[in-house]
DNA sequence: CGGTGTGAAGCCTTTCACAGCA
DNA sequence: TGCTGTGAAAGGCTTCACACCG
């Protein structure tokens, strides 16, 4: 499966909880990809990917392309999650309540700074950074996310990989080395608004053509 | 110049900033490539676009580059953030301390929580809802971000638009419409999980060849 | 030589056009 | 007729190969 079509998969999965809520029973492809903010026939092509799924004349059942999305993404098992860094972004993402909806569930804390050990933080205690291996490994957590400031991120990384974790999200300003078949994703917030601030430099400058009416303007949608 | 392109500068932007506290004078597109995370080739592709930068036999000067990068970005002029929602993610954002060194000044926080309104995050004052037109306006932000609550989304987009904001940076799970010329981004933390678990649940799934020993792992890097 | 800049090839993704089923 | 599923075309991005310059 084209790594685009995964990363839309999310996408369609809260489309159709919108519909789902509202007792939609069916949905077309043209219906899903305004929801999802793309093209019908992208929508099409994407779920092909996922096997026959829709009925033709009809469109697609709500409830069942739900449970074969959440299936193909493994919504439904629980997913544990480990955290380094609990600064203001660290512990944000242990509170965010959109999470657990989900299946992730957040196991562990960890921080180097001892005034933040001890203290709990969503039902979870933080520990420091010298239990990493230890109380990341009892957790069983899968997946580890990076909240730390960027000097440290590297070695939480490699502290993560080595407690057993394979999969890193990371929000820390730095590129991150991993082993093969850890998987790494990363969000930064700071370049996301650099994205944003360089199309902004250029608007209102060089009105190349004055017909032109409306542009499009979507300049990509960093992940999701 | 290609989007995949301009994705790519902030990222060669902290490589570069590393060099220079190192006080390296100049760097190869194989260095950067290295501490930027992609491949050589990219780099020299990618900075071509901004025209002719580096020395061929010694590489690019590092002091240059970065201010050529800064410039393209428009980051040698401050740009002004308006937040929607001061929650958990909200504040964190209010409060990070990785974007004022890049330029990015919160200059107005907007909260539909009688409780969190009046209250002062990071040296600004949180504002209603209602007033979020004026004290927008009055702010002269040019970008909005918006973290609300997934259902208030676009009501914060739109108004966020009618304040005269010409982009947007989204971290609410919800898919917005805006009006053409307005850029538009989107963040979000649950739909990067979700990705690491699709590639998660394929993992010690099938191994289909035995012979294959290290396999590649990153898939794609979210924004960034 | 060492290392950049760049046309061309290759690969991935999106879009189109339409066949095919309810 | 309505809408899905899909081969084929189009477009974009990455990688390669190598010309070219200090």
């Amino acid at each position: 499966m084209p790594e685009a079509s995964v990363a839309r998969l999310p996408r369609y999965l809260r489309a159709l909880e919108e519909l789902q809520v509202e007792l939609v029973p069916t949905v077309s492809s043209e219906t899903l990809a305004e929801l999802a903010g793309v093209k019908a026939t992208q929508v099409r092509k994407d779920l092909s990917h996922l096997g026959t799924l829709g009925t033709r004349g009809s469109g697609y059942d709500v409830g069942s392309l739900m449970a074969r999305i959440e299936r193909e993404i493994g919504l439904n098992r629980d997913w544990l999650v480990a955290i380094v860094g609990v600064g203001n972004l660290g512990r944000a993402l242990a509170l965010y309540s959109g999470l657990p909806g989900k299946g992730f569930r957040v196991t562990a804390l960890v921080d180097s700074d001892p005034a933040k050990v001890g203290q709990v933080v969503g039902g979870v205690e933080v520990s420091p950074l010298s239990d990493l291996g230890k109380v990341v490994a009892a957790s069983r957590a899968s997946i580890g996310v990076v909240a730390t400031p960027a000097s440290s991120a590297q070695n939480a990384a490699d502290l993560l990989v080595a407690a057993g974790v394979s999969a890193i999200l990371n929000f820390a300003p730095a590129s991150l080395v991993v082993p093969p078949g850890i998987d790494l994703r990363h969000v930064d917030v700071s370049t996301e608004l650099q994205i944003l601030a360089f199309y902004q430099s250029r608007k209102h400058v060089c009105p190349t053509s004055v017909e032109g009416g409306m542009e499009k303007s979507r300049h990509g949608a960093g992940p999701s």
